[in-house]
DNA sequence: ATTTACTGATTGATGGATCAATCAACTCTC
DNA sequence: GAGAGTTGATTGATCCATCAATCAGTAAAT
Protein backbone atom coordinates (compact mmCIF):
# COMPACT_ATOMS: atom_id res chain seq x y z
CA UNK A 1 0.00 0.00 0.00
CA UNK A 2 2.58 2.28 1.11
CA UNK A 3 5.27 1.65 -2.47
CA UNK A 4 6.86 4.81 -4.16
CA UNK A 5 5.51 6.86 -6.43
CA UNK A 6 1.60 7.47 -4.97
CA UNK A 7 2.87 10.89 -4.29
CA UNK A 8 0.59 12.19 -7.28
CA UNK A 9 -1.85 9.58 -7.40
CA UNK A 10 -2.70 10.96 -3.53
CA UNK A 11 -2.69 14.69 -4.53
CA UNK A 12 -4.92 13.96 -7.36
CA UNK A 13 -7.58 11.55 -5.37
CA UNK A 14 -7.25 14.59 -2.44
CA UNK A 15 -7.82 17.34 -5.02
CA UNK A 16 -11.00 15.44 -6.44
CA UNK A 17 -12.43 14.50 -2.61
CA UNK A 18 -12.39 18.32 -2.26
CA UNK A 19 -13.90 19.13 -5.22
CA UNK A 20 -17.02 16.56 -4.80
CA UNK A 21 -16.80 17.65 -1.14
CA UNK A 22 -17.20 21.63 -1.64
CA UNK A 23 -19.58 20.73 -4.36
CA UNK A 24 -22.00 18.77 -2.07
CA UNK A 25 -21.73 20.84 0.35
CA UNK A 26 -22.01 23.74 -1.22
CA UNK A 27 -19.60 25.64 0.88
CA UNK A 28 -15.74 26.35 1.62
CA UNK A 29 -16.92 24.80 4.46
CA UNK A 30 -15.18 21.46 4.34
CA UNK A 31 -13.15 20.10 6.81
CA UNK A 32 -9.44 18.36 6.16
CA UNK A 33 -10.99 15.44 7.63
CA UNK A 34 -13.66 15.04 5.56
CA UNK A 35 -11.91 15.10 2.23
CA UNK A 36 -9.00 12.80 3.18
CA UNK A 37 -11.45 10.61 4.02
CA UNK A 38 -13.18 10.32 0.95
CA UNK A 39 -10.06 10.41 -0.44
CA UNK A 40 -9.55 6.88 1.37
CA UNK A 41 -6.75 8.23 3.53
CA UNK A 42 -5.88 10.30 7.00
CA UNK A 43 -6.04 14.03 7.44
CA UNK A 44 -2.54 14.22 8.20
CA UNK A 45 -1.33 13.00 4.59
CA UNK A 46 -3.57 15.93 3.07
CA UNK A 47 -1.97 18.26 5.40
CA UNK A 48 1.52 16.49 4.16
CA UNK A 49 1.09 17.10 0.73
CA UNK A 50 -0.74 20.27 0.25
CA UNK A 51 0.51 22.23 3.65
CA UNK A 52 -2.35 24.01 4.40
CA UNK A 53 -5.78 23.95 4.14
CA UNK A 54 -6.23 27.00 1.91
CA UNK A 55 -3.44 25.36 -0.11
CA UNK A 56 -5.42 22.04 -0.93
CA UNK A 57 -8.73 24.50 -1.84
CA UNK A 58 -6.33 26.61 -4.39
CA UNK A 59 -4.62 23.93 -5.75
CA UNK A 60 -8.56 22.64 -6.54
CA UNK A 61 -9.41 25.66 -7.84
CA UNK A 62 -6.58 25.42 -10.40
CA UNK A 63 -8.09 22.22 -11.53
CA UNK A 64 -11.23 22.90 -12.10
CA UNK A 65 -9.74 26.17 -13.84
CA UNK A 66 -7.48 24.26 -16.08
CA UNK A 67 -10.06 21.33 -16.73
CA UNK A 68 -12.31 24.23 -18.17
CA UNK A 69 -9.35 26.22 -19.87
CA UNK A 70 -9.05 22.64 -22.04
CA UNK A 71 -12.52 22.10 -22.73
CA UNK A 72 -12.40 25.49 -24.40
CA UNK A 73 -9.61 24.89 -26.20
CA UNK A 74 -11.24 21.39 -26.75
CA UNK A 75 -13.86 22.93 -28.65
CA UNK A 76 -12.48 25.59 -30.37
CA UNK A 77 -10.21 23.76 -32.75
CA UNK A 78 -13.26 22.08 -34.35
CA UNK A 79 -14.19 25.75 -35.12
CA UNK A 80 -13.70 27.03 -38.53
CA UNK A 81 -15.33 30.29 -39.04
CA UNK A 82 -15.43 33.27 -36.20
CA UNK A 83 -18.90 33.03 -35.57
CA UNK A 84 -18.45 28.87 -35.00
CA UNK A 85 -15.76 30.25 -32.92
CA UNK A 86 -17.99 31.82 -30.38
CA UNK A 87 -20.25 29.13 -30.41
CA UNK A 88 -17.88 27.11 -29.95
CA UNK A 89 -16.65 29.32 -26.74
CA UNK A 90 -19.79 29.60 -25.41
CA UNK A 91 -20.64 25.44 -25.82
CA UNK A 92 -17.61 24.92 -24.19
CA UNK A 93 -18.61 26.95 -21.26
CA UNK A 94 -21.88 25.12 -21.06
CA UNK A 95 -20.46 21.70 -21.82
CA UNK A 96 -21.87 18.79 -19.94
CA UNK A 97 -18.15 18.72 -17.78
CA UNK A 98 -19.22 22.16 -16.66
CA UNK A 99 -22.68 23.06 -16.96
CA UNK A 100 -23.37 20.34 -14.15
CA UNK A 101 -25.25 20.84 -10.69
CA UNK A 102 -21.62 20.24 -8.59
CA UNK A 103 -19.33 21.86 -11.05
CA UNK A 104 -21.43 24.97 -11.19
CA UNK A 105 -21.83 25.01 -7.27
CA UNK A 106 -18.18 24.65 -7.04
CA UNK A 107 -17.57 27.33 -9.35
CA UNK A 108 -19.84 30.24 -7.29
CA UNK A 109 -18.48 28.99 -3.91
CA UNK A 110 -14.77 29.94 -5.62
CA UNK A 111 -16.18 33.29 -6.78
CA UNK A 112 -17.34 34.19 -3.29
CA UNK A 113 -13.82 32.88 -1.52
CA UNK A 114 -11.94 35.21 -4.15
CA UNK A 115 -13.30 38.28 -2.39
CA UNK A 116 -11.74 37.44 1.07
CA UNK A 117 -8.52 35.48 -0.45
CA UNK A 118 -6.45 37.41 -2.77
CA UNK A 119 -4.99 34.10 -4.34
CA UNK A 120 -8.38 32.75 -5.11
CA UNK A 121 -9.34 36.20 -7.07
CA UNK A 122 -6.26 36.20 -9.10
CA UNK A 123 -7.19 32.87 -10.56
CA UNK A 124 -10.15 34.09 -11.60
CA UNK A 125 -9.11 36.65 -13.06
CA UNK A 126 -6.58 35.00 -15.55
CA UNK A 127 -9.75 32.77 -16.09
CA UNK A 128 -11.84 36.07 -17.00
CA UNK A 129 -9.01 37.07 -19.13
CA UNK A 130 -8.16 34.01 -21.04
CA UNK A 131 -12.19 34.18 -21.64
CA UNK A 132 -12.54 37.80 -22.60
CA UNK A 133 -9.70 37.52 -25.13
CA UNK A 134 -10.58 34.29 -26.66
CA UNK A 135 -14.31 36.28 -27.74
CA UNK A 136 -12.55 39.47 -29.09
CA UNK A 137 -9.83 37.27 -31.16
CA UNK A 138 -13.37 35.99 -32.46
CA UNK A 139 -15.65 38.74 -32.47
CA UNK A 140 -13.13 41.54 -34.32
CA UNK A 141 -13.62 39.53 -37.63
CA UNK A 142 -17.53 40.56 -37.09
CA UNK A 143 -17.76 43.85 -35.24
CA UNK A 144 -15.51 47.14 -34.72
CA UNK A 145 -13.01 46.69 -32.32
CA UNK A 146 -14.58 48.58 -29.44
CA UNK A 147 -17.67 47.26 -29.74
CA UNK A 148 -16.30 43.62 -29.65
CA UNK A 149 -14.42 43.95 -26.37
CA UNK A 150 -17.98 45.56 -24.87
CA UNK A 151 -19.83 42.64 -26.30
CA UNK A 152 -17.04 39.62 -25.05
CA UNK A 153 -17.37 42.16 -21.64
CA UNK A 154 -21.16 41.36 -22.07
CA UNK A 155 -20.94 37.68 -22.61
CA UNK A 156 -18.57 36.69 -19.67
CA UNK A 157 -21.26 39.05 -17.77
CA UNK A 158 -24.01 37.12 -18.61
CA UNK A 159 -22.72 33.63 -18.70
CA UNK A 160 -21.26 33.81 -15.15
CA UNK A 161 -25.15 35.36 -14.40
CA UNK A 162 -26.55 32.30 -16.08
CA UNK A 163 -24.22 30.19 -14.13
CA UNK A 164 -25.10 31.92 -11.08
CA UNK A 165 -28.84 31.58 -11.62
CA UNK A 166 -28.85 28.26 -12.48
CA UNK A 167 -26.63 27.63 -9.29
CA UNK A 168 -30.11 28.90 -7.25
CA UNK A 169 -32.51 27.00 -8.93
CA UNK A 170 -33.56 23.87 -7.53
CA UNK A 171 -34.09 21.48 -9.94
CA UNK A 172 -31.73 21.01 -13.18
CA UNK A 173 -31.98 23.02 -16.49
CA UNK A 174 -31.05 22.09 -19.56
CA UNK A 175 -27.74 23.78 -20.86
CA UNK A 176 -29.30 24.26 -24.10
CA UNK A 177 -31.48 26.72 -22.73
CA UNK A 178 -28.79 28.44 -21.30
CA UNK A 179 -26.72 28.34 -24.35
CA UNK A 180 -29.78 30.02 -25.92
CA UNK A 181 -29.84 32.53 -24.10
CA UNK A 182 -25.92 33.61 -25.28
CA UNK A 183 -26.55 33.05 -28.62
CA UNK A 184 -29.09 34.69 -28.87
CA UNK A 185 -27.48 38.23 -27.15
CA UNK A 186 -24.37 37.11 -29.58
CA UNK A 187 -26.72 37.54 -32.82
CA UNK A 188 -28.96 40.49 -31.79
CA UNK A 189 -25.52 42.47 -30.65
CA UNK A 190 -23.84 41.32 -34.16
CA UNK A 191 -26.22 41.78 -36.25
CA UNK A 192 -26.85 45.49 -34.12
CA UNK A 193 -23.14 46.10 -34.54
CA UNK A 194 -22.22 45.28 -37.77
CA UNK A 195 -18.63 45.74 -38.89
CA UNK B 1 -29.43 52.69 29.17
CA UNK B 2 -31.42 49.50 29.79
CA UNK B 3 -34.89 50.94 29.42
CA UNK B 4 -37.57 49.00 27.95
CA UNK B 5 -38.24 49.09 24.15
CA UNK B 6 -35.03 48.95 23.32
CA UNK B 7 -35.87 45.72 21.10
CA UNK B 8 -35.99 47.23 18.11
CA UNK B 9 -33.19 49.38 17.83
CA UNK B 10 -30.86 46.58 19.22
CA UNK B 11 -32.02 44.65 16.16
CA UNK B 12 -31.74 47.27 13.84
CA UNK B 13 -28.30 47.71 14.93
CA UNK B 14 -27.12 43.98 14.77
CA UNK B 15 -28.47 43.60 11.57
CA UNK B 16 -26.69 46.94 10.56
CA UNK B 17 -23.08 45.70 12.26
CA UNK B 18 -23.49 42.41 10.36
CA UNK B 19 -24.14 43.50 7.23
CA UNK B 20 -20.87 45.84 7.52
CA UNK B 21 -19.07 43.05 9.36
CA UNK B 22 -20.21 40.26 6.33
CA UNK B 23 -19.20 43.14 3.81
CA UNK B 24 -16.01 44.47 5.14
CA UNK B 25 -14.89 40.52 5.60
CA UNK B 26 -16.20 39.88 2.14
CA UNK B 27 -17.26 36.19 3.52
CA UNK B 28 -20.00 34.76 6.00
CA UNK B 29 -17.44 33.64 8.36
CA UNK B 30 -17.77 36.53 10.30
CA UNK B 31 -18.39 35.66 14.47
CA UNK B 32 -21.91 36.81 16.48
CA UNK B 33 -18.64 38.00 18.90
CA UNK B 34 -17.45 41.11 16.17
CA UNK B 35 -20.99 41.77 14.67
CA UNK B 36 -21.85 42.63 18.47
CA UNK B 37 -18.77 44.07 19.55
CA UNK B 38 -19.54 46.70 16.28
CA UNK B 39 -23.51 46.43 17.46
CA UNK B 40 -21.99 47.87 20.87
CA UNK B 41 -23.83 44.64 22.83
CA UNK B 42 -22.29 41.09 23.94
CA UNK B 43 -22.24 38.41 21.92
CA UNK B 44 -25.11 37.12 24.70
CA UNK B 45 -27.66 39.82 23.57
CA UNK B 46 -27.22 38.97 20.03
CA UNK B 47 -28.44 35.25 20.72
CA UNK B 48 -30.98 36.69 23.15
CA UNK B 49 -32.62 38.70 20.32
CA UNK B 50 -31.88 36.33 17.51
CA UNK B 51 -31.37 33.07 18.51
CA UNK B 52 -29.00 31.37 16.31
CA UNK B 53 -26.42 33.27 14.38
CA UNK B 54 -28.38 31.48 11.35
CA UNK B 55 -30.68 33.68 12.63
CA UNK B 56 -29.15 36.82 12.77
CA UNK B 57 -27.63 35.99 8.62
CA UNK B 58 -30.88 35.63 7.85
CA UNK B 59 -32.69 38.36 8.86
CA UNK B 60 -29.60 40.69 7.79
CA UNK B 61 -30.16 39.02 4.08
CA UNK B 62 -34.20 40.16 4.24
CA UNK B 63 -33.07 43.56 4.72
CA UNK B 64 -30.97 44.00 2.19
CA UNK B 65 -33.43 42.20 -0.12
CA UNK B 66 -36.01 44.15 1.10
CA UNK B 67 -34.32 47.66 1.18
CA UNK B 68 -33.38 46.88 -2.42
CA UNK B 69 -36.82 46.03 -3.10
CA UNK B 70 -38.05 49.71 -2.00
CA UNK B 71 -34.99 51.41 -4.13
CA UNK B 72 -36.54 50.01 -7.13
CA UNK B 73 -40.35 50.24 -6.52
CA UNK B 74 -38.97 54.02 -5.89
CA UNK B 75 -37.20 54.16 -8.98
CA UNK B 76 -40.30 52.82 -10.73
CA UNK B 77 -42.80 55.03 -9.63
CA UNK B 78 -41.11 57.82 -11.16
CA UNK B 79 -41.39 56.44 -15.10
CA UNK B 80 -43.81 57.20 -17.37
CA UNK B 81 -43.45 54.73 -20.51
CA UNK B 82 -42.94 51.26 -20.49
CA UNK B 83 -39.15 51.57 -21.86
CA UNK B 84 -38.35 54.25 -19.04
CA UNK B 85 -39.82 51.68 -16.31
CA UNK B 86 -37.19 49.21 -17.84
CA UNK B 87 -34.32 51.72 -17.44
CA UNK B 88 -35.90 52.72 -14.01
CA UNK B 89 -35.83 48.85 -12.63
CA UNK B 90 -31.96 48.66 -14.48
CA UNK B 91 -30.85 51.87 -12.46
CA UNK B 92 -32.49 50.92 -9.74
CA UNK B 93 -30.13 47.97 -9.60
CA UNK B 94 -27.36 49.86 -10.19
CA UNK B 95 -27.79 52.54 -7.82
CA UNK B 96 -25.45 54.52 -5.22
CA UNK B 97 -26.44 52.15 -2.34
CA UNK B 98 -26.51 49.05 -4.74
CA UNK B 99 -23.30 49.35 -6.50
CA UNK B 100 -21.37 50.05 -4.03
CA UNK B 101 -18.59 47.13 -3.07
CA UNK B 102 -19.79 46.67 0.37
CA UNK B 103 -23.09 45.92 -0.98
CA UNK B 104 -22.07 43.99 -3.91
CA UNK B 105 -19.63 42.04 -1.60
CA UNK B 106 -22.64 41.37 1.30
CA UNK B 107 -24.89 40.47 -2.23
CA UNK B 108 -22.60 37.64 -3.36
CA UNK B 109 -21.43 36.38 -0.01
CA UNK B 110 -25.62 35.90 0.15
CA UNK B 111 -25.67 33.83 -3.23
CA UNK B 112 -23.13 31.55 -1.68
CA UNK B 113 -24.80 30.56 1.27
CA UNK B 114 -27.62 29.94 -0.41
CA UNK B 115 -26.42 26.98 -1.94
CA UNK B 116 -26.26 25.50 1.14
CA UNK B 117 -28.72 27.16 3.01
CA UNK B 118 -32.13 26.54 1.86
CA UNK B 119 -33.80 29.34 3.83
CA UNK B 120 -31.15 31.59 1.78
CA UNK B 121 -31.96 30.49 -1.31
CA UNK B 122 -35.99 31.03 -0.83
CA UNK B 123 -35.59 34.58 -0.14
CA UNK B 124 -32.47 34.81 -3.32
CA UNK B 125 -35.59 33.13 -5.37
CA UNK B 126 -38.12 35.53 -4.18
CA UNK B 127 -36.57 38.65 -4.98
CA UNK B 128 -35.65 36.84 -8.41
CA UNK B 129 -39.31 36.28 -9.26
CA UNK B 130 -40.38 39.81 -8.30
CA UNK B 131 -37.47 41.49 -10.69
CA UNK B 132 -38.41 38.86 -13.70
CA UNK B 133 -42.32 40.31 -13.49
CA UNK B 134 -41.68 43.54 -13.15
CA UNK B 135 -39.23 43.19 -15.77
CA UNK B 136 -41.68 40.95 -18.14
CA UNK B 137 -44.59 43.83 -16.95
CA UNK B 138 -43.01 46.40 -18.72
CA UNK B 139 -41.53 44.51 -21.84
CA UNK B 140 -44.70 42.80 -22.90
CA UNK B 141 -45.57 46.37 -24.04
CA UNK B 142 -42.38 46.45 -26.60
CA UNK B 143 -42.26 42.74 -27.64
CA UNK B 144 -44.11 39.55 -27.76
CA UNK B 145 -44.86 38.03 -24.39
CA UNK B 146 -42.77 34.79 -24.96
CA UNK B 147 -40.01 36.90 -25.83
CA UNK B 148 -40.56 39.30 -22.75
CA UNK B 149 -40.28 36.25 -21.21
CA UNK B 150 -36.83 34.88 -22.45
CA UNK B 151 -35.61 38.85 -22.53
CA UNK B 152 -36.36 39.40 -18.49
CA UNK B 153 -34.30 36.20 -17.68
CA UNK B 154 -31.41 37.47 -20.06
CA UNK B 155 -31.25 40.64 -18.46
CA UNK B 156 -31.85 38.93 -15.00
CA UNK B 157 -28.41 37.17 -15.39
CA UNK B 158 -26.86 39.67 -17.06
CA UNK B 159 -27.55 42.07 -14.07
CA UNK B 160 -26.34 39.31 -11.25
CA UNK B 161 -23.17 38.62 -13.72
CA UNK B 162 -22.15 42.07 -13.75
CA UNK B 163 -22.82 42.17 -10.51
CA UNK B 164 -20.49 39.44 -9.87
CA UNK B 165 -17.94 40.56 -12.19
CA UNK B 166 -17.95 43.59 -10.34
CA UNK B 167 -17.17 42.22 -6.92
CA UNK B 168 -14.42 40.42 -8.59
CA UNK B 169 -12.04 43.20 -9.73
CA UNK B 170 -10.20 45.03 -7.09
CA UNK B 171 -10.34 48.77 -8.30
CA UNK B 172 -14.08 50.20 -8.03
CA UNK B 173 -15.85 50.40 -11.82
CA UNK B 174 -18.44 53.32 -12.61
CA UNK B 175 -21.89 52.46 -12.39
CA UNK B 176 -22.58 53.84 -15.30
CA UNK B 177 -20.35 51.86 -17.28
CA UNK B 178 -22.37 48.03 -15.66
CA UNK B 179 -25.76 50.21 -16.90
CA UNK B 180 -24.79 50.80 -20.36
CA UNK B 181 -24.02 47.10 -20.57
CA UNK B 182 -27.44 46.30 -19.75
CA UNK B 183 -29.12 49.21 -21.58
CA UNK B 184 -27.66 47.75 -24.71
CA UNK B 185 -28.93 44.58 -24.54
CA UNK B 186 -32.35 46.01 -24.29
CA UNK B 187 -32.15 48.16 -26.91
CA UNK B 188 -30.84 45.68 -29.10
CA UNK B 189 -32.95 42.55 -27.83
CA UNK B 190 -36.01 45.12 -27.95
CA UNK B 191 -35.07 46.25 -31.71
CA UNK B 192 -34.24 42.69 -32.52
CA UNK B 193 -37.82 41.18 -31.55
CA UNK B 194 -40.15 44.06 -32.37
CA UNK B 195 -44.08 43.52 -31.50
C1' DA C 1 19.40 1.11 6.62
C1' DT C 2 17.35 4.60 4.47
C1' DT C 3 13.79 6.67 2.11
C1' DT C 4 8.96 7.13 1.15
C1' DA C 5 4.21 6.70 2.61
C1' DC C 6 1.30 6.99 6.03
C1' DT C 7 -1.46 7.29 10.59
C1' DG C 8 -3.34 7.93 15.48
C1' DA C 9 -3.11 10.78 19.01
C1' DT C 10 -2.81 15.22 20.60
C1' DT C 11 -2.82 20.16 20.97
C1' DG C 12 -4.36 24.72 20.74
C1' DA C 13 -7.49 27.88 19.22
C1' DT C 14 -11.82 29.37 17.86
C1' DG C 15 -16.48 30.28 18.30
C1' DG C 16 -21.50 29.20 19.04
C1' DA C 17 -24.53 28.67 22.58
C1' DT C 18 -26.26 28.75 27.44
C1' DC C 19 -27.13 30.41 32.01
C1' DA C 20 -27.14 32.50 36.29
C1' DA C 21 -26.80 36.87 37.94
C1' DT C 22 -27.14 42.08 37.68
C1' DC C 23 -29.29 46.39 36.69
C1' DA C 24 -32.54 49.77 35.55
C1' DA C 25 -37.11 51.19 34.95
C1' DC C 26 -41.89 50.66 35.79
C1' DT C 27 -46.12 49.27 38.65
C1' DC C 28 -48.67 48.33 42.46
C1' DT C 29 -49.62 48.84 46.89
C1' DC C 30 -50.44 51.00 51.75
C1' DG D 1 -44.23 58.68 48.22
C1' DA D 2 -41.55 54.97 50.03
C1' DG D 3 -40.74 50.51 49.76
C1' DA D 4 -41.81 45.71 47.36
C1' DG D 5 -42.31 43.02 43.67
C1' DT D 6 -42.16 42.53 38.37
C1' DT D 7 -40.34 42.69 33.94
C1' DG D 8 -37.18 43.52 30.23
C1' DA D 9 -32.31 44.38 29.00
C1' DT D 10 -27.85 43.00 29.42
C1' DT D 11 -23.57 40.70 30.48
C1' DG D 12 -19.51 37.69 32.12
C1' DA D 13 -18.33 33.31 32.66
C1' DT D 14 -18.52 28.91 31.04
C1' DC D 15 -19.39 24.76 28.35
C1' DC D 16 -18.87 22.15 24.49
C1' DA D 17 -17.89 20.97 19.84
C1' DT D 18 -15.18 21.47 15.90
C1' DC D 19 -11.10 21.58 13.36
C1' DA D 20 -6.50 22.86 11.54
C1' DA D 21 -2.12 21.62 12.38
C1' DT D 22 1.75 18.98 14.47
C1' DC D 23 4.45 15.15 15.82
C1' DA D 24 6.23 10.97 16.96
C1' DG D 25 6.17 6.75 15.43
C1' DT D 26 4.90 2.45 12.18
C1' DA D 27 5.11 -0.11 7.86
C1' DA D 28 6.59 -1.17 3.44
C1' DA D 29 9.71 -1.00 -0.45
C1' DT D 30 14.57 -0.62 -2.18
Amino acid sequence: MTRPGMAEARRRALIGAALVEIAERGSLDVTVARIAGRAGVSAALAHHYFGAKEDLILATMRHLLSEFGEAVVADLRRAETPRARLSAIVGGCFGPEQFHRATISAWLTFYAKALSAPGAARLLRVYQRRLHSNLVHALRALVPVPEAHRIAAGIGALIDGVYLREALVGRPTAASAAVAVVEDYLDTQIAGHPR
